[in-house]
DNA sequence: GGCGTATGTAAGTGTACACTCACAAACATC
DNA sequence: GATGTTTGTGAGTGTACACTTACATACGCC
């Protein structure tokens, strides 16, 4: 163990921290407002390492956008299987997307994967990064049909209450919500509720 | 007529360009991507200018967020009044959403100022944008349900809609409407929909 | 017409940041 | 242990941009 013991990686490896860093730097600041330089000191890295993983700052965003979309899916499919297995697998579509509606925020690490999303949706003047966010909630959305076998009508109010729950959570809605019924209304609670243990992250 | 001829108006004037100026670059390129420069040369002055008229860049952001809040109100209650001349003063609460809803986009220009809002909770990290667009929602919220007598639930499920709406238009859904059945879902329109007048602007 | 005030700008400052380039250290293979 | 490849960095470059300062030009008022 020298004092100049460099620890090498794989460049796979690598491109891994790079990419939870990016999440992570790219939920809270935005696409602009997001910073190589803070991504690479959060992956261990140099800046200029980060930009020969990812040829730009787009090409970065915008794998991080990719990696998102799949992790959502991927939670939902976990769930959906924790679902059918507890119930049987004779669910109806409508219950299985309340149950992923009731959990949404559990499944995705602390919210910060939800907000890239919204964070794409505000950089979508950008035609590369709105193409591919188009495709990725047109994958989101046909794995929640095909998954629960739920009807558009059912998928779009999925769909929406999500976004506004990401919003909520945004401006920290959350966090007054005791003295506040607007934070309550925006947060899809009862007028009589008490805890939040079913709509908010187990963070930390 | 110099050639020098300089057009003087009052700060008040100016000030107001600048706001007009300001929500269109922000709803466009969001807070940390607008630029100052650009919405001076929109406004027709020099960039200094506008910093005079407004501080900072944040208290211009601020400023055209707290504007776009008062457009939409204003807009509702506008086509609330015009639809209870239509039909009468004994429309339900449901109905009166219902039609808000219904021409949502054609209450605000060009969609522009929802898509600010959109980027005011992408942006929500910074405080003071946060404790400002709280309190512009907390007004919208707030009068859509003291104006329409609805509910919590019905509330809710507006402002979810609207959010998905504005989303939707973000990612220029509408473009490709034809060719993708996403699109269709996201912009709540039954299976069978053919026409969009319903939920798109009339733009130009 | 002189004078105070409000409207406006040219030029500059400092800084943050995406991206480049030349070079170094670790590792694999023979 | 020489050689080629992959992993990694230090030191820049250029530029965009928020913000400042010092100055100019129009306007109202007497």
């Amino acid at each position: 163990m020298s004092t100049t013991g460099a620890k090498r990686q794989t460049a796979a490896e690598r491109r891994e921290d790079v990419i939870q860093a990016a999440i992570e730097e790219f939920a809270t600041f935005g696409y602009h407002g997001g910073s190589t330089e803070r991504i690479a000191v959060a992956a261990g890295i140099s800046q200029p390492y980060v930009l020969r993983l990812f040829r730009t700052k787009k090409a970065l965003f915008i794998a991080a956008l990719e990696r998102v979309c799949d992790d959502i899916i991927g939670a939902w499919d976990a769930e959906l299987h924790r679902i059918r297995q507890e119930k049987g697998p004779l669910v109806t579509p409508d219950e299985q997307l309340q149950a992923l509606g009731r959990t949404y925020y559990r499944f995705v690490r602390d919210v910060l994967e939800l907000r890239l999303v919204l964070q794409g949706s505000a950089a979508a003047e950008d035609q590369e990064i709105r193409t591919q966010l188009k495709a990725g909630m047109s994958r989101m959305f046909r794995w929640l049909r095909d998954a629960t076998g739920a009807d558009y009508e059912a998928v779009r109010q999925f769909w929406a209450f999500g976004m506004m729950l990401t919003i909520a959570a945004s401006i920290h809605a959350v966090d007054d919500v005791a003295e506040s019924e607007l934070a309550r209304a925006m947060l899809l609670l009862p007028e009589d509720a008490v805890s939040f243990d079913q709509v908010t992250p187990t963070s930390g």
